[in-house]
DNA sequence: TAGGAATATTCGATCCTTCGAATATTGTGC
DNA sequence: GCACAATATTCGAAGGATCGAATATTCCTA
């Protein structure tokens, strides 16, 4: 496989690298919400919101609908959704080393006083 | 969900995030290889394969297995291999779309003489 | 037990990402 | 047109990722 599919690939996963992207995907599994709906529910800066949404646009993870001053956005191909919902099953399998993950985090930023 | 849990998993997209850890994984797909055999396969530095190994092994996402001299790699859990799967699938999908961000990836770059 | 092969780690330069603050854009209703 | 609401973009600082060069570790074999 040529290197630049293998950068298609690394590009898709780093969009969605992010927690807060991440919760945007998730939010928008159960239908299209307006970039301010979102900011409520993330309840995050807007500009950190709008960024977040223009990388998953960069990347075409996410399609767009302007209706009059909002902007309306969705999820634009569910095989992202199954990707997602791979990860959740990964997660649960994986659970206490994952636990174990995020108490070693915790420890090393508590360590440098971070 | 929390806010960790969502963290666990872009720290996963995170580690899947990059050219060449993809390769590693998707070579792992066929089974278990040395460190030898990936840094030949790949044609890299050995000190950059290294360290992507270490990346794959620092979230759990390979296993390793000393015989002697060498370092037995293997993908831990399948279901890595099916977002794998998945993404091939979104690719060929999006082959069209896909060709035209590398296109403008390439504009962009020979723009800035990068 | 010295030398070499296989792998890992450290270091420092360079580039990329993320954030909030500030500002710009676009659309609506008066 | 003007003011306002919703969203996007730009900027600069701070931290994180990536690379090759150099070095360290580990294990085998003579």
């Amino acid at each position: 496989m040529p290197d630049s599919l293998r950068r298609f690939k690394a590009d898709i996963f780093q969009a969605l690298a992010h927690p807060t992207r991440i919760a945007i995907i998730e939010l928008l599994d159960d239908g299209e919400l307006s970039a301010g709906e979102l900011i409520d529910k993330l309840g995050m800066e807007q500009a950190n919101i709008s960024q977040h949404l223009a990388v998953l646009r960069g990347k075409q993870l996410v399609a767009n609908r302007k209706a009059g001053n909002q902007v309306f956005y969705s999820v634009r191909d569910p095989i992202i959704l199954k990707v997602l919902a791979l990860m959740r099953r990964y997660f649960q399998k994986h659970l206490k080393e994952a636990l174990e993950m995020l108490d070693e985090m915790d420890k090393a930023s508590a360590g440098t006083g971070q």
